[in-house]
RNA sequence: GGUCCCAUCGUCUAGCGGUUAGGACGCGGGCCUCUCACGCCUGAAACCGGAGUUCAAUUCUCCGUGGGACCA
Protein backbone atom coordinates (compact mmCIF):
# COMPACT_ATOMS: atom_id res chain seq x y z
CA UNK A 1 0.00 0.00 0.00
CA UNK A 2 3.29 2.46 0.89
CA UNK A 3 4.29 1.61 -3.09
CA UNK A 4 1.25 3.24 -4.65
CA UNK A 5 1.87 5.89 -6.37
CA UNK A 6 0.32 9.03 -6.74
CA UNK A 7 -2.74 8.51 -4.36
CA UNK A 8 -5.44 11.05 -4.01
CA UNK A 9 -8.14 11.27 -1.42
CA UNK A 10 -10.89 13.66 -0.68
CA UNK A 11 -13.45 14.46 2.24
CA UNK A 12 -16.82 15.47 0.50
CA UNK A 13 -18.71 16.40 3.34
CA UNK A 14 -22.11 18.67 3.00
CA UNK A 15 -22.46 22.08 4.42
CA UNK A 16 -25.78 21.20 6.35
CA UNK A 17 -24.85 21.58 9.60
CA UNK A 18 -21.86 20.83 11.79
CA UNK A 19 -19.01 18.64 11.61
CA UNK A 20 -19.95 15.76 13.18
CA UNK A 21 -18.07 12.39 15.15
CA UNK A 22 -18.45 10.55 12.35
CA UNK A 23 -17.42 12.88 9.45
CA UNK A 24 -14.40 13.77 11.41
CA UNK A 25 -13.03 10.40 11.13
CA UNK A 26 -14.06 9.92 8.15
CA UNK A 27 -11.86 13.05 7.06
CA UNK A 28 -9.46 11.56 9.25
CA UNK A 29 -8.74 8.63 7.88
CA UNK A 30 -9.12 10.17 4.24
CA UNK A 31 -6.06 12.61 5.71
CA UNK A 32 -3.71 9.44 6.98
CA UNK A 33 -4.11 7.39 4.18
CA UNK A 34 -2.66 10.90 2.05
CA UNK A 35 -0.66 11.65 4.33
CA UNK A 36 1.03 7.99 4.98
CA UNK A 37 1.58 7.57 1.03
CA UNK A 38 2.60 10.80 0.08
CA UNK A 39 -0.38 12.07 -1.47
CA UNK A 40 -2.96 15.00 -1.31
CA UNK A 41 -6.13 15.46 0.69
CA UNK A 42 -8.72 17.06 -1.08
CA UNK A 43 -11.89 19.08 -0.02
CA UNK A 44 -14.84 19.05 -1.79
CA UNK A 45 -17.91 20.75 -0.19
CA UNK A 46 -20.62 19.05 -1.83
CA UNK A 47 -23.61 22.16 -1.53
CA UNK A 48 -25.62 20.80 -4.48
CA UNK A 49 -28.56 20.82 -1.84
CA UNK A 50 -29.38 24.74 -2.03
CA UNK A 51 -32.54 24.52 0.05
CA UNK A 52 -30.50 22.92 3.46
CA UNK A 53 -26.64 23.70 2.27
CA UNK A 54 -25.19 27.15 4.04
CA UNK A 55 -22.26 29.49 4.43
CA UNK A 56 -22.20 29.06 7.38
CA UNK A 57 -22.07 25.27 8.07
CA UNK A 58 -19.42 25.73 5.11
CA UNK A 59 -17.21 27.67 7.79
CA UNK A 60 -17.79 26.16 10.38
CA UNK A 61 -17.35 22.78 8.90
CA UNK A 62 -13.55 24.29 7.62
CA UNK A 63 -13.15 25.43 11.18
CA UNK A 64 -13.24 22.23 12.98
CA UNK A 65 -11.12 20.57 10.48
CA UNK A 66 -8.47 23.12 11.02
CA UNK A 67 -9.24 22.96 15.00
CA UNK A 68 -8.37 19.14 14.34
CA UNK A 69 -5.09 19.69 12.42
CA UNK A 70 -6.78 17.99 9.68
CA UNK A 71 -5.30 20.33 6.51
CA UNK A 72 -5.98 19.91 2.89
CA UNK A 73 -3.63 20.48 -0.21
CA UNK A 74 -6.55 21.42 -2.86
CA UNK A 75 -9.76 22.67 -2.54
CA UNK A 76 -12.28 23.35 -0.87
CA UNK A 77 -14.29 23.03 -3.74
CA UNK A 78 -17.45 23.53 -4.20
CA UNK A 79 -20.15 21.43 -6.44
CA UNK A 80 -22.69 23.47 -6.71
CA UNK A 81 -19.98 25.67 -9.26
CA UNK A 82 -19.57 22.37 -10.87
CA UNK A 83 -23.28 21.88 -12.36
CA UNK A 84 -22.61 22.58 -15.92
CA UNK A 85 -19.51 19.78 -16.20
CA UNK A 86 -22.56 17.27 -14.44
CA UNK A 87 -24.78 18.17 -17.39
CA UNK A 88 -22.51 18.12 -19.60
CA UNK A 89 -21.61 14.46 -18.74
CA UNK A 90 -25.34 13.71 -18.75
CA UNK A 91 -25.91 15.17 -22.19
CA UNK A 92 -22.98 12.97 -23.16
CA UNK A 93 -24.81 9.77 -22.20
CA UNK A 94 -27.94 10.90 -23.50
CA UNK A 95 -26.73 11.09 -26.67
CA UNK A 96 -25.01 7.86 -26.61
CA UNK A 97 -27.63 6.34 -25.44
CA UNK A 98 -26.28 5.21 -22.08
CA UNK A 99 -29.03 7.72 -20.49
CA UNK A 100 -32.37 8.33 -21.35
CA UNK A 101 -35.35 10.70 -20.31
CA UNK A 102 -38.21 9.79 -18.67
CA UNK A 103 -41.64 11.52 -17.89
CA UNK A 104 -43.18 8.51 -15.70
CA UNK A 105 -44.71 10.75 -12.70
CA UNK A 106 -44.47 10.33 -9.15
CA UNK A 107 -47.64 9.55 -8.93
CA UNK A 108 -47.63 6.38 -11.51
CA UNK A 109 -44.74 5.22 -10.26
CA UNK A 110 -45.41 5.25 -6.34
CA UNK A 111 -48.46 3.25 -7.58
CA UNK A 112 -46.75 0.94 -9.39
CA UNK A 113 -44.25 0.06 -6.54
CA UNK A 114 -46.94 -0.32 -4.18
CA UNK A 115 -48.34 -2.55 -6.74
CA UNK A 116 -45.27 -4.38 -7.36
CA UNK A 117 -44.64 -4.92 -3.24
CA UNK A 118 -48.48 -6.36 -2.61
CA UNK A 119 -47.63 -9.02 -5.61
CA UNK A 120 -44.42 -9.71 -4.22
CA UNK A 121 -42.01 -8.42 -6.73
CA UNK A 122 -38.82 -5.94 -6.73
CA UNK A 123 -40.50 -2.13 -6.18
CA UNK A 124 -37.78 -1.12 -8.93
CA UNK A 125 -38.27 0.96 -12.22
CA UNK A 126 -39.77 -1.07 -14.99
CA UNK A 127 -38.45 1.04 -18.19
CA UNK A 128 -41.14 2.33 -19.44
CA UNK A 129 -39.40 5.43 -21.05
CA UNK A 130 -36.25 3.22 -21.32
CA UNK A 131 -36.78 2.82 -25.34
CA UNK A 132 -38.84 5.82 -26.36
CA UNK A 133 -36.19 7.97 -27.32
CA UNK A 134 -37.78 11.08 -25.28
CA UNK A 135 -36.47 14.76 -26.11
CA UNK A 136 -36.05 16.59 -22.91
CA UNK A 137 -39.40 18.67 -21.82
CA UNK A 138 -40.65 20.50 -18.40
CA UNK A 139 -40.19 17.95 -15.91
CA UNK A 140 -38.32 15.10 -17.18
CA UNK A 141 -35.95 13.31 -15.99
CA UNK A 142 -32.60 11.46 -17.22
CA UNK A 143 -32.40 8.23 -15.66
CA UNK A 144 -29.23 6.16 -16.47
CA UNK A 145 -29.43 2.83 -18.85
CA UNK A 146 -28.29 0.14 -16.13
CA UNK A 147 -27.24 -3.04 -17.76
CA UNK A 148 -29.56 -5.79 -16.39
CA UNK A 149 -27.45 -8.59 -16.95
CA UNK A 150 -24.14 -9.63 -15.35
CA UNK A 151 -22.39 -8.40 -11.36
CA UNK A 152 -20.90 -5.37 -10.71
CA UNK A 153 -18.15 -6.27 -8.32
CA UNK A 154 -16.75 -4.05 -5.79
CA UNK A 155 -12.86 -4.97 -4.50
CA UNK A 156 -13.30 -3.13 -1.21
CA UNK A 157 -10.21 -2.43 0.56
CA UNK A 158 -11.69 -3.00 3.82
CA UNK A 159 -14.93 -5.04 3.34
CA UNK A 160 -13.21 -7.23 1.11
CA UNK A 161 -14.84 -8.61 -2.37
CA UNK A 162 -18.35 -7.80 -2.92
CA UNK A 163 -20.83 -9.06 -5.66
CA UNK A 164 -24.26 -6.94 -7.08
CA UNK A 165 -26.27 -8.77 -9.53
CA UNK A 166 -26.77 -5.68 -11.89
CA UNK A 167 -30.55 -7.10 -12.25
CA UNK A 168 -30.62 -5.88 -8.95
CA UNK A 169 -29.85 -2.70 -10.09
CA UNK A 170 -32.52 0.00 -10.39
CA UNK A 171 -32.39 2.37 -13.65
CA UNK A 172 -31.16 5.49 -11.30
CA UNK A 173 -31.81 8.60 -12.10
CA UNK A 174 -29.12 10.78 -12.73
CA UNK A 175 -30.53 14.25 -13.61
CA UNK A 176 -33.70 15.52 -11.29
CA UNK A 177 -37.24 17.20 -12.93
CA UNK A 178 -35.05 20.36 -11.82
CA UNK A 179 -32.18 19.87 -13.84
CA UNK A 180 -30.18 19.34 -11.47
CA UNK A 181 -28.01 15.69 -11.08
CA UNK A 182 -28.11 13.92 -8.72
CA UNK A 183 -25.60 13.20 -5.72
CA UNK A 184 -24.97 9.25 -7.00
CA UNK A 185 -24.33 10.97 -10.04
CA UNK A 186 -22.52 14.35 -9.08
CA UNK A 187 -20.30 12.32 -7.20
CA UNK A 188 -18.75 10.19 -9.96
CA UNK A 189 -17.78 12.52 -11.88
CA UNK A 190 -16.56 15.08 -9.51
CA UNK A 191 -14.12 12.19 -7.85
CA UNK A 192 -13.33 11.19 -11.32
CA UNK A 193 -12.58 14.80 -12.64
CA UNK A 194 -10.77 15.23 -9.46
CA UNK A 195 -8.55 12.14 -10.13
CA UNK A 196 -8.97 10.57 -7.03
CA UNK A 197 -7.29 7.49 -6.32
CA UNK A 198 -8.89 6.06 -3.24
CA UNK A 199 -12.85 6.66 -2.17
CA UNK A 200 -12.91 6.41 1.44
CA UNK A 201 -15.95 6.82 3.09
CA UNK A 202 -19.01 5.52 5.52
CA UNK A 203 -19.93 1.99 4.58
CA UNK A 204 -23.55 3.53 4.06
CA UNK A 205 -22.61 3.75 0.53
CA UNK A 206 -21.29 0.73 -0.27
CA UNK A 207 -24.57 -0.11 -1.29
CA UNK A 208 -24.25 2.94 -3.78
CA UNK A 209 -20.99 1.83 -4.94
CA UNK A 210 -22.21 -0.05 -7.49
CA UNK A 211 -24.84 1.93 -8.87
CA UNK A 212 -21.52 4.50 -8.93
CA UNK A 213 -18.86 2.24 -10.91
CA UNK A 214 -21.88 1.53 -13.91
CA UNK A 215 -21.86 5.29 -14.43
CA UNK A 216 -18.03 5.43 -14.14
CA UNK A 217 -17.55 2.82 -16.92
CA UNK A 218 -20.33 4.45 -18.86
CA UNK A 219 -18.18 7.69 -19.21
CA UNK A 220 -14.89 6.09 -20.11
CA UNK A 221 -13.98 6.87 -16.76
CA UNK A 222 -10.72 4.76 -14.62
CA UNK A 223 -12.64 2.96 -11.37
CA UNK A 224 -10.59 4.24 -8.42
CA UNK A 225 -10.69 1.92 -5.30
CA UNK A 226 -12.75 2.03 -2.51
CA UNK A 227 -12.31 1.57 1.20
CA UNK A 228 -15.61 1.86 3.37
CA UNK A 229 -15.21 2.01 6.74
CA UNK A 230 -17.98 1.32 9.04
CA UNK A 231 -20.31 3.70 11.11
CA UNK A 232 -19.94 5.14 14.39
CA UNK A 233 -22.80 3.97 16.74
CA UNK A 234 -24.62 5.49 19.67
CA UNK A 235 -24.68 3.52 23.25
CA UNK A 236 -27.76 1.82 22.19
CA UNK A 237 -26.07 0.87 18.95
CA UNK A 238 -28.44 2.96 17.07
CA UNK A 239 -26.33 5.63 14.45
CA UNK A 240 -24.82 7.93 16.33
CA UNK A 241 -26.96 11.16 16.89
CA UNK A 242 -27.56 13.83 19.41
CA UNK A 243 -29.93 12.23 21.76
CA UNK A 244 -26.12 9.87 22.31
CA UNK A 245 -24.96 13.68 23.58
CA UNK A 246 -22.42 15.68 22.06
CA UNK A 247 -22.12 14.73 18.25
CA UNK A 248 -20.75 17.66 16.53
CA UNK A 249 -16.68 18.11 16.98
CA UNK A 250 -16.40 21.83 17.97
CA UNK A 251 -18.77 20.85 21.01
CA UNK A 252 -15.61 19.09 22.37
CA UNK A 253 -14.07 22.17 21.60
CA UNK A 254 -16.42 23.85 23.99
CA UNK A 255 -16.33 21.29 26.41
CA UNK A 256 -12.70 21.62 26.89
CA UNK A 257 -11.25 18.90 25.39
CA UNK A 258 -7.94 19.15 23.19
CA UNK A 259 -7.64 18.51 19.61
CA UNK A 260 -4.74 15.70 19.60
CA UNK A 261 -7.44 13.93 22.51
CA UNK A 262 -10.40 13.82 20.01
CA UNK A 263 -8.52 12.51 17.14
CA UNK A 264 -6.62 10.14 19.39
CA UNK A 265 -9.76 8.66 20.30
CA UNK A 266 -11.36 9.09 16.73
CA UNK A 267 -8.08 7.24 15.10
CA UNK A 268 -8.59 4.03 17.44
CA UNK A 269 -12.49 3.85 16.22
CA UNK A 270 -11.96 1.06 13.90
CA UNK A 271 -8.29 1.27 13.41
CA UNK A 272 -5.60 -0.51 15.60
CA UNK A 273 -2.51 -0.72 15.90
CA UNK A 274 -0.99 -3.51 18.42
CA UNK A 275 -1.84 -2.81 21.91
CA UNK A 276 -0.64 0.77 21.09
CA UNK A 277 -3.60 3.16 22.51
CA UNK A 278 -1.66 6.69 22.67
CA UNK A 279 -0.36 7.65 19.00
CA UNK A 280 1.08 11.10 18.20
CA UNK A 281 -0.26 13.05 14.80
CA UNK A 282 3.68 11.55 13.13
CA UNK A 283 2.86 7.86 14.82
CA UNK A 284 -0.69 7.67 13.14
CA UNK A 285 0.86 8.88 9.90
CA UNK A 286 3.69 6.39 9.90
CA UNK A 287 1.10 3.37 11.28
CA UNK A 288 -2.04 4.16 9.47
CA UNK A 289 -2.86 1.22 6.89
CA UNK A 290 -6.25 0.15 5.45
CA UNK A 291 -5.93 -2.93 6.03
CA UNK A 292 -5.97 -2.47 9.84
CA UNK A 293 -9.48 -0.81 9.12
CA UNK A 294 -11.63 -3.06 11.05
CA UNK A 295 -15.38 -3.95 9.68
CA UNK A 296 -17.72 -4.21 12.67
CA UNK A 297 -19.37 -0.58 13.66
CA UNK A 298 -17.66 0.92 16.24
CA UNK A 299 -20.03 2.67 19.22
CA UNK A 300 -18.65 5.99 20.96
CA UNK A 301 -17.30 5.79 24.25
CA UNK A 302 -17.24 9.37 25.93
CA UNK A 303 -15.46 7.47 28.71
CA UNK A 304 -12.43 6.52 27.16
CA UNK A 305 -12.20 10.05 25.02
CA UNK A 306 -12.07 11.73 28.33
CA UNK A 307 -9.38 9.45 29.76
CA UNK A 308 -7.01 10.24 26.44
CA UNK A 309 -8.19 14.26 26.89
CA UNK A 310 -7.22 13.53 30.40
CA UNK A 311 -3.58 12.31 29.70
CA UNK A 312 -2.83 14.92 26.37
CA UNK A 313 -3.85 17.73 29.37
CA UNK A 314 -1.02 16.25 31.52
CA UNK A 315 1.40 15.68 29.17
CA UNK A 316 1.22 19.62 27.24
CA UNK A 317 3.46 22.65 27.83
CA UNK A 318 1.94 24.61 30.77
CA UNK A 319 1.87 27.35 28.38
CA UNK A 320 -0.21 25.99 25.74
CA UNK A 321 -2.69 24.98 28.09
CA UNK A 322 -2.77 28.17 29.87
CA UNK A 323 -3.61 30.25 26.40
CA UNK A 324 -6.38 27.55 25.77
CA UNK A 325 -8.11 27.18 29.05
CA UNK A 326 -8.09 31.42 29.67
CA UNK A 327 -11.58 31.53 27.54
CA UNK A 328 -12.83 29.11 29.87
CA UNK A 329 -11.75 31.23 33.27
CA UNK A 330 -12.91 34.03 31.71
CA UNK A 331 -16.29 33.08 30.76
CA UNK A 332 -16.54 32.09 34.43
CA UNK A 333 -15.98 35.58 35.07
CA UNK A 334 -12.62 35.22 36.52
CA UNK A 335 -10.00 37.68 35.15
CA UNK A 336 -7.10 35.51 34.16
CA UNK A 337 -4.79 37.86 32.26
CA UNK A 338 -1.67 38.01 34.56
CA UNK A 339 0.14 35.13 32.27
CA UNK A 340 2.84 34.08 34.67
CA UNK A 341 0.17 33.47 37.59
CA UNK A 342 -2.04 31.89 34.99
CA UNK A 343 0.74 29.39 33.93
CA UNK A 344 1.60 28.62 37.14
CA UNK A 345 -2.30 27.71 38.01
CA UNK A 346 -2.07 26.00 35.36
CA UNK A 347 0.75 23.85 36.23
CA UNK A 348 -0.91 22.80 39.34
CA UNK A 349 -3.59 21.28 37.54
CA UNK A 350 -3.32 20.36 34.04
CA UNK A 351 -2.01 16.68 35.60
CA UNK A 352 -5.48 16.29 37.79
CA UNK A 353 -8.05 18.16 35.43
CA UNK A 354 -10.18 15.97 32.31
CA UNK A 355 -11.16 19.11 30.53
CA UNK A 356 -10.12 22.53 30.20
CA UNK A 357 -13.36 22.94 31.81
CA UNK A 358 -12.63 21.24 34.89
CA UNK A 359 -9.44 22.71 35.19
CA UNK A 360 -10.79 26.47 35.16
CA UNK A 361 -13.52 25.68 37.40
CA UNK A 362 -10.88 23.85 39.91
CA UNK A 363 -8.49 26.62 39.53
CA UNK A 364 -11.32 29.61 40.72
CA UNK A 365 -9.84 29.90 44.16
CA UNK A 366 -6.12 31.12 43.15
CA UNK A 367 -8.32 34.35 41.68
CA UNK A 368 -10.58 35.04 44.62
CA UNK A 369 -9.32 38.00 46.57
CA UNK A 370 -11.44 36.55 49.81
CA UNK A 371 -11.73 32.64 49.87
CA UNK A 372 -15.32 30.84 49.34
CA UNK A 373 -15.17 28.64 51.76
CA UNK A 374 -17.25 25.48 51.20
CA UNK A 375 -19.25 25.09 53.92
CA UNK A 376 -18.84 21.39 54.97
CA UNK A 377 -15.16 21.81 54.63
CA UNK A 378 -14.77 25.06 56.60
CA UNK A 379 -17.05 23.21 59.47
CA UNK A 380 -15.26 20.33 59.53
CA UNK A 381 -11.09 21.40 58.66
CA UNK A 382 -11.77 25.36 60.19
CA UNK A 383 -11.98 24.53 64.46
CA UNK A 384 -10.57 26.40 67.27
CA UNK A 385 -8.40 23.91 67.78
CA UNK A 386 -6.44 24.08 64.58
CA UNK A 387 -5.80 28.37 65.58
CA UNK A 388 -2.56 27.52 66.93
CA UNK A 389 -0.62 25.75 64.69
CA UNK A 390 -2.73 28.45 61.53
CA UNK A 391 -0.97 30.71 63.23
CA UNK A 392 1.97 29.36 63.60
CA UNK A 393 2.41 28.87 59.95
CA UNK A 394 1.02 32.35 59.05
CA UNK A 395 3.59 33.82 61.15
CA UNK A 396 6.77 31.65 59.90
CA UNK A 397 6.45 32.08 56.41
CA UNK A 398 7.37 35.04 55.70
CA UNK A 399 10.65 34.76 57.06
CA UNK A 400 10.63 31.22 55.44
CA UNK A 401 13.94 31.11 53.43
CA UNK A 402 13.59 28.04 51.58
CA UNK A 403 9.82 28.52 50.11
CA UNK A 404 10.03 25.18 47.64
CA UNK A 405 8.31 22.19 47.59
CA UNK A 406 10.85 20.37 49.69
CA UNK A 407 11.24 23.85 52.20
CA UNK A 408 7.23 23.49 52.61
CA UNK A 409 7.04 20.36 53.36
CA UNK A 410 9.69 20.22 55.80
CA UNK A 411 8.48 22.97 57.43
CA UNK A 412 5.02 21.77 57.44
CA UNK A 413 6.36 18.39 58.48
CA UNK A 414 8.13 20.50 61.77
CA UNK A 415 5.32 22.08 62.79
CA UNK A 416 2.98 19.15 63.02
CA UNK A 417 5.88 16.94 65.09
CA UNK A 418 6.16 20.08 67.21
CA UNK A 419 2.77 19.55 68.06
CA UNK A 420 2.72 15.70 67.87
CA UNK A 421 0.27 15.38 65.38
CA UNK A 422 0.20 14.04 61.85
CA UNK A 423 0.96 16.27 59.14
CA UNK A 424 -2.41 15.45 57.38
CA UNK A 425 -4.32 17.57 60.67
CA UNK A 426 -2.67 20.30 59.93
CA UNK A 427 -2.31 19.60 55.83
CA UNK A 428 -6.27 19.59 55.65
CA UNK A 429 -7.30 22.68 57.34
CA UNK A 430 -4.30 24.53 55.83
CA UNK A 431 -5.96 23.41 52.35
CA UNK A 432 -9.04 24.40 53.48
CA UNK A 433 -8.29 28.21 54.30
CA UNK A 434 -6.35 28.41 51.29
CA UNK A 435 -8.60 26.94 49.00
CA UNK A 436 -11.60 26.90 50.30
CA UNK A 437 -12.26 23.56 49.66
CA UNK A 438 -11.02 19.86 50.57
CA UNK A 439 -9.84 18.78 47.77
CA UNK A 440 -7.10 20.84 45.40
CA UNK A 441 -3.58 20.07 43.62
CA UNK A 442 -0.68 19.58 46.50
CA UNK A 443 -0.73 22.09 49.52
CA UNK A 444 2.95 22.95 48.71
CA UNK A 445 1.88 23.62 45.09
CA UNK A 446 -0.94 25.79 45.90
CA UNK A 447 1.56 27.81 48.52
CA UNK A 448 4.55 28.62 45.88
CA UNK A 449 1.75 29.49 43.24
CA UNK A 450 0.13 31.73 45.76
CA UNK A 451 2.85 33.17 47.06
CA UNK A 452 3.75 33.79 50.43
CA UNK A 453 1.43 37.46 50.79
CA UNK A 454 -1.47 35.68 49.69
CA UNK A 455 -1.13 32.70 52.03
CA UNK A 456 -0.19 34.80 54.80
CA UNK A 457 -3.72 36.61 54.33
CA UNK A 458 -5.75 33.79 53.84
CA UNK A 459 -4.81 32.00 56.76
CA UNK A 460 -5.09 35.21 58.97
CA UNK A 461 -8.76 35.42 57.46
CA UNK A 462 -9.45 32.00 58.36
CA UNK A 463 -8.64 32.52 61.39
CA UNK A 464 -10.94 35.07 61.87
CA UNK A 465 -13.51 33.33 60.63
CA UNK A 466 -12.84 30.56 63.60
CA UNK A 467 -12.46 33.30 65.88
CA UNK A 468 -15.79 34.80 64.30
CA UNK A 469 -17.80 31.81 64.93
C1' G B 1 -40.13 -5.95 0.86
C1' G B 2 -35.30 -6.62 -1.78
C1' U B 3 -30.04 -6.07 -1.63
C1' C B 4 -25.60 -5.45 1.05
C1' C B 5 -22.50 -5.26 5.42
C1' C B 6 -21.23 -6.85 10.35
C1' A B 7 -20.65 -10.34 14.95
C1' U B 8 -14.10 -11.68 20.78
C1' C B 9 -15.09 -8.92 27.99
C1' G B 10 -20.31 -3.48 29.25
C1' U B 11 -17.20 -0.47 25.41
C1' C B 12 -12.69 0.07 21.86
C1' U B 13 -9.77 -3.87 20.21
C1' A B 14 -5.35 -7.91 19.59
C1' G B 15 -5.74 -12.71 17.52
C1' C B 16 -4.83 -14.18 11.07
C1' G B 17 -5.85 -23.54 12.95
C1' G B 18 -2.83 -25.67 18.40
C1' U B 19 -2.69 -19.18 23.26
C1' U B 20 -3.71 -20.03 30.86
C1' A B 21 -7.90 -15.84 24.54
C1' G B 22 -3.70 -10.36 25.27
C1' G B 23 -4.10 -4.87 25.87
C1' A B 24 -7.01 -0.29 26.79
C1' C B 25 -11.42 2.55 28.87
C1' G B 26 -14.83 1.83 32.71
C1' C B 27 -15.80 -1.01 37.35
C1' G B 28 -14.11 -3.66 42.42
C1' G B 29 -9.93 -4.35 46.00
C1' G B 30 -5.00 -2.85 47.70
C1' C B 31 -0.35 0.11 47.90
C1' C B 32 1.58 5.13 47.70
C1' U B 33 -0.09 9.70 50.10
C1' C B 34 -1.35 16.43 52.98
C1' U B 35 -6.82 15.88 49.86
C1' C B 36 -7.55 14.83 44.73
C1' A B 37 -5.31 13.10 40.45
C1' C B 38 -1.17 10.33 38.69
C1' G B 39 1.57 5.85 39.34
C1' C B 40 2.06 0.68 40.86
C1' C B 41 -0.13 -4.18 42.22
C1' U B 42 -4.53 -6.92 41.88
C1' G B 43 -9.79 -8.84 40.84
C1' A B 44 -14.38 -9.63 38.07
C1' A B 45 -15.51 -9.56 32.82
C1' A B 46 -15.78 -12.11 26.05
C1' C B 47 -15.08 -15.89 21.42
C1' C B 48 -23.96 -15.26 19.28
C1' G B 49 -26.06 -20.47 18.09
C1' G B 50 -25.89 -24.94 15.01
C1' A B 51 -23.83 -27.98 11.33
C1' G B 52 -19.51 -29.07 8.26
C1' U B 53 -13.89 -29.11 6.94
C1' U B 54 -9.69 -30.73 10.02
C1' C B 55 -5.90 -34.79 14.28
C1' A B 56 -7.36 -29.77 16.10
C1' A B 57 -11.56 -24.44 15.39
C1' U B 58 -12.37 -17.86 18.31
C1' U B 59 -9.82 -18.43 13.59
C1' C B 60 -12.00 -21.69 7.33
C1' U B 61 -17.23 -22.89 4.86
C1' C B 62 -22.55 -23.01 5.15
C1' C B 63 -27.17 -22.15 7.68
C1' G B 64 -29.66 -19.70 11.49
C1' U B 65 -30.10 -15.62 14.99
C1' G B 66 -29.15 -10.71 16.15
C1' G B 67 -27.62 -5.76 14.81
C1' G B 68 -26.76 -2.07 11.07
C1' A B 69 -27.05 0.27 6.22
C1' C B 70 -28.93 1.23 1.37
C1' C B 71 -32.98 1.30 -2.30
C1' A B 72 -37.42 3.07 -2.41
Amino acid sequence: MTEEQGVRTRFAPSPTGYLHIGGARTALFNWLFARHTGGKFILRVEDTDQQRSTEESTRAILDAMTWLGLDWDEGPFFQAERVEIHREKIRQLVREGKAYYCTCSQEVLEEKRKKALAEGRKPKYDGTCRDKGLKESEGSVVRFRTPDVGVTVVDDLIKGTVRFENEELDDLVIQRGDRYPTYNFAVVVDDAEMGITHVIRGDDHLNNTPRQIVIYEALGYKVPRFAHVPMILGSDKTRLSKRHGATSVMAYFDMGYLPEALVNYLVRLGWSYGDQEIFSAEEMIRCFTLDSVGKSAAVFNPDKLLWLNQHYLRESDPGRIAKMVKPFFLKAGIDARDGAFLERVVGDLKSRSKTLADLAEAGAFYFQDAVSYDEGAAKKFLTADVVDPLEEIARLIPSLADFTKEGIETFLRKIADERQIKLKVVAQPLRVALTGKTVSPGIDEVMITLGKDRVAKRIDDAIRLIRGG
